[in-house]
DNA sequence: ATTTATACCGAAATCGTTTTCGGTAAAATC
DNA sequence: GATTTTACCGAAAACGATTTCGGTATAAAT
């Protein structure tokens, strides 16, 4: 398998390396028949310039690193679409790597990328991040970083969000305009920022309402499963306490609830109303359709590539680049589980 | 930013370029002293050896191309789950693409990986694809191929696959074996080698149990959708056809069957069963929870990929390489939405 | 006829690493 | 003391493309 190179190309047509080159990259210095005949010969021998040598020289590679902490996740498969999606078009591709939630993998990955060289790297951070160090050796190697949905506001980079403390308290607005005047909340984890600001949220919806905000109202999700939410309505319906509302971290908790109060023969949105998190194709499509507050995925997914590419475009034209940071709107979903 | 390079090391210790790069490489010539010379100076200097210069003295890149239809989907994205993290550990880096089922798409990105001069490709094919060439060309190239899930037998490289008919005929089997007689398929579109795969699994299992086959109770689901699910369920219903069992393409189809006999107060396994495909998590999760024959995602991945990092080395050591195909194992899981 | 402009072409340096192949000094052997 | 071995080191040639800078013809201008 005999590799086709300029230098092959050049002899064959007795002309220099350098001609050859130029011939292919419409320099104005090369004759209409010499550059005719390289480009012929080229397409005949299929000749692909290589990568390896363009990247030396070039210095670029004309790929961007992707880190996010799962795959398997509508969300995160989103993103990782719309991001991919946008490179492409753009020339560029895309290195996906998965924390899984390990800070340690985490650290090893920013590694790996940074070793490749890729032009720029597009983070959502693991839940456990604690030591920024690893972020910021990103940032002090000069490779383009922006930060997407799981941020810290501690890294001098642009950033793509949603705010999630008002977007927990529309959700929970929406209940109480609906009548709902006890509202239950089954939270994410406590460590992670994005559990903790739609806790708040909720919280706040409550206050600003003079709602009682009632500490035992309120279940940690470990695992934001289905499991979690069916098991938490339960313990919830059999224990008798007064609730007339449910504001869940996520719609796959959402329907776990759900499920629990189909076949309790609880009535949604009668005797309790559920709103969810996300907007997760599955909410609109069990029943009762689930209200969720949207997570725009695609579009951040595409709002931060277009913003590392801006930022590499504008590095390598020397230019100066301010960072920014973009939130995205979000909208509450308005469905049958949750009253007119 | 001044890059650190061998030379630099080189340089600032006073020693050849060659005597740096053979001090970091474990060669046996070079003394204790300036071995640690060099490596305490590289640490400090955070040295990152030119992967550009790497890929194009060694001519690989350690990095595989992967080209899917779409991720956005719980089968796939547990794929590429399986192929990043396993390609990971074995110190290969993926770069992602999709197809979304244009066969036009598919072709200049099996262009791009080539350009890129990954050191294999993973495909599964888009439905639309016809034309073969492309696909020919990747194994002309020499560059190692191994084709998952939906695959072209014409191809002379490695494969790994489930056998779509063995398992529809499985999943018919059940319904059959558990008492039903007369029963319904919703098959996915015309073209995919899959979706007639398991439309003639259906109909062998009906032949060899002496049951009659009815042309019209098939129903083609052209997008493969919840709402093809749910309506064609309210279309059967509706007709007063004699039916009591569907075998779906897809566990959303299933699923969307299942939601519209919720509704329609008809009893799942009792007045109809219903079995789906591919075990998708949600299956668990309905209700009534839904039998399905399990597609292996993550393990497909995993074999793909192991398949693959095989013959890359084999190939790098200049040994032949024979193709396999490996055909993994389905399992009926047995649910709710079916009878004992 | 001489100068100037134009149109083409190519030598060579460069990107940073890897690896082969000699070379020199010191140590070991006879 | 002469020879061989051992232990280190480095020059230089790759890998393949890009780009600068200078060159030589030929055509145009004076």
């Amino acid at each position: 398998m005999e590799q086709v190179t300029l230098k092959s190309i050049a002899s064959e047509l007795g002309i220099s390396i350098t001609t050859a080159s130029k011939a292919l990259k419409n320099y104005p210095d090369v004759s209409p028949k010499t550059r005719k005949a390289v480009i012929d010969l080229a397409r005949k021998l299929n000749y692909i310039p290589n990568s390896f040598a363009v990247n030396l020289r070039t210095k670029e590679s004309k790929v961007i690193g992707l880190i996010i902490p799962e795959i398997v996740h509508y969300f995160f498969s989103n993103v990782v679409n719309a991001i991919i999606e946008y490179a492409e078009k753009k020339g560029y591709l895309i290195i996906t790597l998965q924390s899984n939630e390990s800070d340690k993998l985490e650290e090893k990955q920013i590694e790996l990328l940074l070793n490749k060289r890729v032009d720029g790297i597009l983070i959502s951070l693991s839940n456990n991040r604690k030591d920024l160090s690893p972020i910021h050796k990103i940032v002090e190697s000069g490779t383009p970083l922006v930060l997407f949905d799981k941020i810290s506001k501690l890294i001098n980079c642009s950033k793509v969000i949603i705010n999630d403390r008002d977007a927990a308290y529309a959700a929970t607005e929406h209940l109480i305009n609906t009548g709902c005047k006890d509202i239950a909340h089954f939270r994410g984890p406590l460590n992670p920022q994005n559990s903790i600001d739609r806790f708040l949220g909720y919280k706040k919806a409550l206050e600003d309402s003079k709602l009682h905000f009632d500490k035992s109202l309120v279940y940690t999700c470990e695992k934001v499963s289905f499991e979690e939410g069916y098991n938490f309505a339960k313990e919830l319906h059999q224990s008798n306490k007064k609730v007339d509302a449910i504001f869940a971290i996520t719609d796959l908790v959402a329907i776990g609830a759900i499920t629990y109060f189909n076949e309790a023969n609880v009535k949604i949105p009668e005797d309790i109303s559920i709103i969810g998190f996300s907007n997760w194709f599955m909410a609109s499509v069990i029943s009762p359709s689930l209200s969720s507050v949207d997570q725009p995925g695609y579009e951040m997914g595409k709002k931060a590539i277009k913003l590392l590419l801006k930022e590499i475009k504008a590095i390598k034209k020397g230019k100066k680049i301010k960072h920014k940071t973009i939130v995205l709107p979000t909208n509450v979903i308005k469905r049958s589980s949750t009253r007119d």
